[in-house]
DNA sequence: CATGAATGAGTCTTCATTCAT
DNA sequence: TATGAATGAAGACTCATTCAT
């Protein structure tokens, strides 16, 4: 095995022949995505980087479209589950949103492309493929709001905001950051600085009874 | 044919045809790449909807690229320049925070079109026109981070997070929102409210001191 | 002009620029579709042939099945016209007959093309495009319908068979004949002779009262 | 599983598995031909209708091409020698006409999809498939003109008609007659009528002396 | 300046055929 | 023999852009 893999070192370049081609179709199209986005990406790059004949992605998905929804249902998918692990991991809701805060970041660059890709194309895809409703995305955004409701329900936050503005303005707030890193080439700040400023930021500014100092 | 054309020369002479169709075009454009995004709208409907040939728009504007450029740097100077104003009105910096959120969200509403298009294409463009720094853009979220920075140096502000992450932070929150009202047919909640509660959030969130009351 | 035409000889074989580009195209259409057939013909042969660009043709038909059916539509129309012209030079039936029998045979090897249009993709789109009736078609075989049909109820003609089901043989006899001209590269038989031995075979087997002699 | 393969291995042996296969093609490619017509079948879809695997067809036939015209030459084969047998169960030269026309349009019937074939696909074959000659086809036609020849040798029918154009007129005022059974969703006219009718006229327009009677 | 007919490069997708198993 | 996953050549059609009028 190793001695065919060092045989052609060209090839090392392309994905390996032997993995499930359905997987490799969805990283090639991730990564070319990412790189020239949706409208950008010919079905032929995409195969050519899966080491596959153009024809044999039509074998796994029913087009271009197909293509990317399959992307972000199977990404975030396993987004949502390893999320709600490590949220799981406490039942301190104010330390709950430090580690949507870090996880969501550090989950950004640890896998740029896909970031890239939902940053950019899902937007795309919002509106214009309405009736397609990103049910992963909905759930991984909720997160948020559940720990805003449960705060506001044991008295840990404050009860006059509605958990579905702190959701999204939380949501929002990390992102953008994550938007910098991506489209920008020089990165200034590091994720566990932004993690904590953003999710001090939220917490502070939600929290029932202001802590005297810090 | 030729005495028609004499008979209100004044006219012409005075508003200058062409100011009048590059406003159109763009006006145009404005209304079809919301509606349908870049890469779905085709020059010819732009065209259509200006009342213009299509070759015309060659006249006005390099290409498509271009087209949506355009749209960005005039749109988002007027904006900056308004929003400039309104922010003007007062000197503390806590108000002028305030200001930006319903600032910020009120033109959303009011133009919707453009936020749609800055919203989803104007990602698009940044990762795919790279060459293109939209200053305008930069210029407008900069009028956080100065709220911010001199908010720090007058000790109003908390001094240990970074305006350039707040900036963003605060960018974000508010941009998520508005991508909901743009995005989804059901309005749950209004301007005024979701600009007082995260504009809220984020004061609590950096203040030096947190107010006892409240 | 003269002289332009003269300069480039090489241009002579493709159809002159100056024809409207609708015709040009149909006559290009026409030419290799009964050469190759309509599955076998590409819209870039027939740009060519019409000196035409490939998007042209789709600025004066939807597609290619249009293009195929525009074609039966507008020839078959001429064809009924000239016809019917033809036809009403007398008021004898039985010349009525002879005359659709040369003019039938004679129209297919001028215009040898159509008749090997028609003969092969009409019949596949009658199958094929179900929904597309040619009403062109219908008329112009039931001239011979109306033929027998006045011939029964002058006399003329025996009255015990129906003239839906001559109609057909007669076009049927005639257009195996023509089918022969067309599919073989040998022509054994003269349209003239033709004629009038297949319409003096019908005239003889449908007359009222068998004449003695002839 | 293997004791399973061994459990019936005689019948294996015993049903030739090749021709058994062979025969299943054939019939799968004749009822989708006949359905969808040849440009419009897939090899996948005849591969399911016969319940084998796409490459499988590959090894019985050597390509799609050649699928069609294996169907003509083997149909084709059957009908020549049953209508051989048909018409040698008379001498009288008359009644043959007869036999044949009541036997092509009763085998129409009865075989409806591979007239379909024949009638449509089989006139496409002829023009683009230049080099395969149907000799089935000839030798079947060909009963009509050896029945005309023999008829003018003895003196039954006229001897100023090439029995050549009168075996195209009598198979082409039948197999239009076909067509339009074929084609056409509503069947006005029956078989028997059909045959009557046409080979009587044939038969008077053919007779040497006109029989007073009938 | 304005037009809009014409261009033709570019791409998704299909499907006959092959071939490793 | 039999399979069916994989191939990749081929073609209909689109649409940004040009240019003769």
């Amino acid at each position: 095995m190793r001695e065919q893999e060092n045989f052609n070192q060209e090839e090392k370049e392309k994905l390996p022949r032997g993995i499930d081609k359905h997987e490799r179709i969805l990283k090639a199209a991730l990564k070319v995505f990412a790189e020239k986005g949706f409208y950008n990406t010919r079905i032929s790059e995409i195969a050519k980087e899966a080491n596959v004949a153009d024809g044999t992605i039509y074998l796994y998905f029913k087009n271009k479209d197909d293509l990317l929804i399959s992307l972000f249902e199977e990404e975030i998918g396993k987004i949502c589950q390893s999320m709600r692990e490590e949220m799981n991991k406490t039942d301190d809701l104010v330390e709950k949103l430090r580690i949507f805060a870090l996880g969501h970041l550090n989950r950004i660059l640890k896998n740029r492309e896909l970031a890239e890709v939902i940053q950019v194309e899902l937007r795309q895809s919002a509106k214009f493929m309405r009736e397609y409703v990103n049910k992963g995305f909905v759930e991984y955004i909720n997160f948020v709001r559940e720990i805003i409701r449960e705060g506001q329900e044991k008295g840990v936050f404050r009860n006059d905001v509605a958990p579905g503005i702190v959701k999204r303005a939380f949501y929002g707030a990390l992102d953008e950051m994550a938007r910098y890193w991506i489209l920008s080439p020089i990165k200034k700040y590091n994720p566990i600085d932004c993690a904590k400023a953003i999710s001090e930021i939220f917490i502070r500014g939600l929290l029932a009874k202001p802590q005297g100092n810090e």
